[in-house]
DNA sequence: GTTCTAGAAC
DNA sequence: GTTCTAGAAC
């Protein structure tokens, strides 16, 4: 099966030898390039080159799974370096959405519970969902940013930092897997949806009504100085959605696979 | 990971 | 009759 290997070969490759139209960019150690087959409005992917002095043996970064059974400091020194690029990967993504689109809309940053492909590697992907390829229901639930299938880096790193994690940390493979089955609902509304050209006609929506919003809250900035017109008086509480990141609520199987690992 | 397609769902 | 899903691929 060589389309497991499609990733380890562009790691091992020098990045100057990648094709330019999907490199965006590489460091010593990490090579970012563009997803073959985007699931969103961007989607790039982060992955560590090889051969990597980043850890002793290559085979440890083959996949999330075999990276956090091993030495713990190694692990935080791949995901941290991992995390670094894929935030730059996201600030190039920004300032597309605000060239192209005039609006900024969140990116995620993550990994996949369980790969279909060798070599780990990190998601940076607007949160719009909306692309050509993505074709069904795993491709949607693996990318949803609540269900727990897909991990924020964020949250993996705070795995790796807890001291008390010193044991295992363990993937609950057929646990994640299941997950891929669940019900489709929109990951903004959750609204559910019985066939996945009804949730991409929905996510379409919900995309054009973000950037109506947005775009309109722009215009008040313009005009006004600040977001909100209303948001000038203190007296007044307006429950106004922060434009920085919000706390995203821990997914609960996240949750469920640390308590496991603890015990 | 994708492509293809049989047969289920509409 | 057409759309859509889900499993096989040597």
């Amino acid at each position: 099966m060589s389309w497991m290997k499609a990733l380890e070969n562009y790691a091992r490759t020098a990045p100057e030898e990648l094709p330019k139209d999907i490199l965006l960019s590489s460091t010593e150690h990490t090579v970012t390039v563009k997803d073959a087959y985007p699931k969103a409005m961007y989607h790039y992917l982060v992955l560590p080159r090889l051969p990597s002095s980043l850890v002793s043996s290559s085979s440890r970064i083959s996949s999330l799974q075999s990276l956090l059974s091993g030495d713990k400091e190694d692990a935080l020194r791949v995901v941290k370096i991992l995390g670094d690029d894929a935030e730059l990967a996201k600030s190039h993504i920004l300032e597309e959405m605000r060239k192209k689109h005039g609006f900024e809309w969140d990116v995620n940053i993550g990994f996949h519970a369980v790969p279909s492909m060798d070599h780990l590697h990190t998601h940076v992907i607007s949160s719009d969902l909306i692309s050509p390829a993505l074709k069904n229901k795993k491709h949607y639930n693996s990318f949803h940013p609540t269900l727990g299938f897909f991990l924020h880096l964020n949250d993996v790193l705070e795995w790796l930092t807890e001291e008390k994690l010193a044991g295992k940390l363990h993937i609950n493979s057929a646990k994640y897997e299941g997950l891929l089955k669940t019900d489709l609902a929109c990951f903004k509304c959750d609204e559910p949806f019985k066939q996945i050209p009804r949730l991409k006609e929905h996510l379409e929506d919900e995309w054009k009504k973000e950037k109506r919003t947005a775009v309109k809250q722009k215009a008040m900035k313009r005009v006004h100085g600040t977001d909100d017109g209303e948001a000038q008086r203190p007296a007044k509480k307006t429950k106004l959605a922060s434009t920085d990141e919000t706390p995203r609520t821990p997914n609960k199987l996240s949750e469920a696979n640390k308590a496991e690992s603890l015990a």
